[in-house]
RNA sequence: GGGCCGGUAGUCUAGCCUGGAAGGAUGCCCGCCUCGCGAGCGGGUGAUCCCGGGUUCAAAUCCCGGCCGGUCCA
């Protein structure tokens, strides 16, 4: 994928190809250079300059002054898309560039984009170097990518290289005033979120300022390049980069994050150091490399190569550090709570948790009093201004934060027992390498703060500087030792069964009321004794969208009947799993019958499910979306993305709102739209269900009698017209399902009913048991407890006061044999507890032996032994009793220190056993 | 989605590797000391050892399955 690119502009502004002496690429320069003027080959020479003749005041005006520049040269402007990608595709968590809200829908041909040429300034996450971000200078884990683009198909050309490098010169000469002979455009390759191409970087002193993608390739999951039909024009433009470009501040998150760091700095109470020294850290670290940045000794390395006090400097930037981290991911992890993101131990919530994780580290690190949601609450007002929206989320990302210190502050407290645990056990006063990557791994301690802990402690440890590849080296040994996965389960019927049978049509679509139909057969599977129907037609409804498959029957014309058991869509196709007494041909005519009380149900429970989540999201906050959804009778479940159980007061009020929206009566409509449409119309809150592998959506929405339209989802179900149909809404459960994602239980219309009458019958039952009226339940089940437990007491006491009865039978039936005192004593289903106490009774005395005989029911004998600390070491209870047994039939047993025990299933003589004992026991001791 | 660590009185925890009477601390109750408080001393109380199955004469301990919590990685 190498060729040289060559555009119009070059030849006319006469821009020269010359090759970078340190990296080797191929760049377009305005004026003759040795090298690429790309970081690390070239340091930054921007800072403290004024390279822009028109700075902007803010990222928003130069936000502004983007899309606008764009827009007048006839680009329409696209708003932007969630941060949260897994909204609308399967591949990816986050949105790691503008590209990736098009693919592979509009990538793929498959839909038409929004626009067509367009600008976008889309918000992006990339935590792949989460780990110097705050410290480089020029990383971020969260920024707007700003970008034009254009998608030529094979017959219907946009525009393509000349065209773009045009644009992006002209944005940078005449918008930014950037002098051109500042500007060099590198040749080199791109690729993200399954396309690639070659591409353009835009270089200004040392900065990578754009990036202009011609993407026409495929990128297969084998790794291969495919030619695609589409040619499509990627560009990024780093706001924050550009913006730093322009102020020649001495980092980017000084100039990103300008006020909110002097509000954190007043608050934290850290001094702000000189720009030169800043300035110099970043043209320094600008020629260094992610790996040796993230050194945990970077700062002695910095200091030796800027001849500086190395404890000093670590101890400045450190703080420095944290109010960058602070500022950049709370503004990413506020916009994945808007997101529907919330922190969790797996799946997507967990990389929020990993910025929760980070910012806490440096608070614990750097012995920060201030909690860390005050911190956060600072940057978020700053935040609202930029970004209005996240105002709705406002409350959550404080409350959030203060739940994340706190479960911190708790896993520090099991990581400081375990460092105790290991230096005790190990009996070592160093913690190894080994012991540092298990604290990290098992209990998430970073190894700084592990380092801290010791210092406490004053046991010694040491961080080996290549910590995090032992890490990584664990990590691979454990994916090794993976076995392979297991096959998914297949549908009986395959898309090549299929092939060629023409598209189901949908009544259920077109009427969702439509219970009977006529249609005919078109095709009959039979696999493993079972049929499948497939019709030109039906109204039978396909599991799918967490609704279950309709059930119901199918009569032939000749008079076969089939019970419909399951329903199912392979591509296109819908096909009936069925149970048929008679023949069923292809090309007979049928009689189609819905189970219509159960579909009836399901209907409202789907609609009702919309209702809810929107109640749900209402009351609780923005960050609510569906996280999955199962219709079912008599309780449907529906899982949210939400931090914790929510309170009663909470769950009554979502009820009340629910059942006001089904009061309300409101209309429920539906339409098709083609994805990008839908997306324009409604916003992407219509993706609640997922992944929907289709280019048009079905738009479900409920519409207020004002028309501000109450709830909007892509939805494949079926739906009632009128929200009345629903009847009522209870939520007869609320629990939480894994970290950030919480389910509720509910039923609607009659089911609510059973349920009630459920709870009635169950209550009424224990009522009568209890003998009481059913208000009188809980007091009289109060009671009862209580009682019980006194019970439980007086039964401990009288087998203490038996006990003792039982040791002076004891005391009098004590044999010596030498200066041996030993008892013997036969009881019937005795507890163990009772005989322990008199075998520790009798045996807190020394020279003693006790032996228990416990009659189980009719066929076995339980034979304890106890003795006296003393005798356990002259005598090995384990081999009389292997003694014992060796001469009885069905006997096993053994033991060990002052305890040893056998058991008989054979019926035996109880004087005999006891003579032996005592032989046996006589024979050790002489 | 995968890996790792864990679940023992109200709370914290030992024991688990190597099977054999579940131990300690704290809390709670009673008593002593004290003008009183704090503290101390003595006594008592409190555990289906997460659940289910298996192995065994015997399981907190070993094996299998589940549930719950923690944590790391993708």
């Amino acid at each position: 994928m190498e060729k040289m690119l060559e555009t119009e502009l070059f030849r006319r502004r006469g821009f020269r190809r010359y090759r970078c002496k340190v990296c080797g690429h191929y760049f377009w320069s305005l004026v003759e250079r040795d090298v690429c003027c790309d970081a690390p080959c070239m340091p930054y020479s921007f800072i403290g300059e004024r390279i822009c003749k028109t700075v902007p005041a803010s990222l928003s005006e130069l936000r502004e002054r983007y899309l606008r520049f764009f827009e007048r040269h006839g680009h329409a402007r696209v708003r932007k898309y969630p941060v949260v990608a897994a909204r609308w595709r399967q591949d990816v968590y986050l949105v790691g560039a503008s590209i990736y809200v098009f693919q592979p829908w509009v990538t793929e041909g498959i839909v038409p984009p929004p626009a067509n040429p367009l600008v976008i300034s889309q918000p992006c996450i990339r935590l792949t170097d989460v780990d110097i971000v705050g410290r480089s200078g020029r990383h971020l884990t969260g920024f707007e990518m700003m970008a034009h683009h254009a998608f030529n198909y094979p017959d219907r050309h946009v525009y393509w290289i000349d065209e773009t490098v045009e644009l992006a010169h002209e944005f940078f000469t005449k918008e930014l005033g950037i002098p051109e002979e500042e500007i060099v455009y590198k040749e080199s390759t791109w690729s993200g979120g399954g396309n690639a191409g070659e591409c353009f970087e835009v270089l200004v002193r040392g900065l990578e300022v754009a990036t202009l993608v011609f993407m026409h390739y495929k990128v297969t999951p084998d790794g291969k390049l495919e030619e695609m039909p589409m040619k499509i024009v990627d560009t990024g433009y780093g706001l924050e980069r550009i913006y730093w470009l322009c102020t020649g501040k001495p980092n980017v998150y000084e100039a990103t994050f300008d006020k909110i760091l002097t509000e954190l700095r007043k608050l934290v109470g850290f001094e702000k150091p000189d720009d030169r020294l800043l300035a110099k850290l970043a043209i320094t670290m600008s020629q260094m490399s992610s790996e040796e940045l993230s050194r945990p000794d970077i700062y002695t390395i910095l200091a030796d190569k800027l001849s500086l006090e190395p404890v000093q400097l670590r101890n400045i930037m450190l703080q420095q550090e944290f109010l960058y981290i602070v500022a950049d991911h709370t503004r990413s992890l506020a916009w994945m709570i808007y997101d529907g993101v919330l922190p969790s131990n797996s799946g997507i919530g967990y990389l929020a948790r990993l910025l929760l994780r980070r910012m806490l580290k440096y608070v614990h690190l750097l012995n920060i009093e201030i909690p860390l949601s005050e911190l956060c609450s600072k940057c978020a007002k700053f935040l609202v201004d930029e970004y209005p929206e996240l105002k709705e989320i406002y409350n959550t990302l404080i409350e959030i934060s203060d739940m994340e210190e706190k479960k911190f502050r708790e896993t520090l407290n099991t990581a400081k027992s375990q460092i105790m645990k290991i230096v005790k056990k190990g009996k070592k006063s160093v913690l190894s390498a080994d012991d540092l990557v298990m604290l990290y791994d098992a209990y998430g301690v970073p190894p700084e703060i592990v380092e801290q802990i010791c210092k406490e402690l004053n046991i010694g440890v040491e961080i080996p500087q290549n910590f995090y590849a032992l890490l990584v080296e664990k990590k691979q040994r454990e994916a090794a030792a993976q076995e392979g996965e297991g096959e998914r389960g297949r549908k009986p019927i395959t898309i090549d069964d299929v092939r060629g049978i023409a598209k189901t049509q949908e009544i259920f679509y077109e009427d969702p009321y439509a219970r009977e139909f006529r249609a005919r057969v078109l095709k009959v599977f039979e696999r493993d004794s079972k049929k499948y129907i497939v019709l030109d037609r039906t109204a039978f409804y396909p599991e799918g969208g967490g609704q279950p498959s309709d059930t119901g029957r199918i009569i032939t014309e000749r008079g076969a009947e089939c019970k419909v058991v399951y329903v199912f869509k392979v591509g296109n196709v819908i096909v009936h799993e069925a149970e048929c007494r008679g023949d069923v041909q292809e090309g007979e005519e049928v009689l189609g019958l819905v189970d219509w009380d159960r579909r009836y149900s399901l209907m409202k429970m789907h609609t009702g499910t919309h209702i809810l989540l929107q109640a749900i999201r209402r009351v609780l906050g923005a960050h609510i979306w569906q996280a999955g959804v199962q219709k079912d009778i008599p309780y449907s479940r529906l899982d949210v993305t939400h931090y914790k159980v929510p309170s009663d007061e909470e769950i009554r009020k979502i009820e009340e709102l629910a059942n006001k929206i089904i009061e309300s009566d409101l209309p429920v409509e539906t339409e098709f739209l083609i994805r990008t449409e839908a997306e324009a119309k409604y916003g992407v809150r219509i993706y609640q269900g997922g992944f929907i592998p289709s280019p048009t959506l079905r738009i479900v929405k409920i519409v207020e009698p004002t028309g501000e339209i109450y709830d909007v989802q892509a939805c494949a179900g079926t739906h009632v017209k009128k929200t009345s149909e629903v009847g009522i809404i209870k939520i007869v459960g609320v629990e939480k399902l894994q970290e950030g994602v919480i389910r509720f239980l509910f039923t609607t219309s009659r089911h609510v009913l059973e349920y009630l009458t459920l709870l009635e019958r169950s209550l009424q039952d224990t009522a009568r048991v209890l003998g009481c009226s059913v208000s009188e339940v809980p007091d009289k089940v109060r009671k009862l407890v209580d009682s019980l437990k006194e019970t439980e007491s007086y039964v401990r006491r009288l087998e203490k006061l038996v006990s003792s009865f039982l040791m002076e039978q004891v005391s009098k039936n004590i044999v010596n044999v030498r200066d041996i005192a030993i008892s013997f004593i036969t009881v019937e289903d005795v507890s163990d507890r009772l005989v322990q106490d008199v075998a520790r009774m009798f045996t807190k005395e020394s020279k003693r032996i006790l032996v228990v005989m416990n009659k189980r029911g009719d066929t076995g004998l339980e034979v304890k032994m106890f003795t006296s600390s003393d005798i356990a070491k002259l005598l090995s209870l384990r081999d009389i009793v292997r003694e014992i047994c060796s001469n009885i039939e069905e006997c096993r047993g053994g033991g060990g220190g002052t305890f040893a025990q056998m058991n008989i299933r054979a019926k035996v003589n109880l004087d005999e056993i006891k003579h032996r004992i005592l032989e046996t026991i006589r024979s050790h001791v002489g």
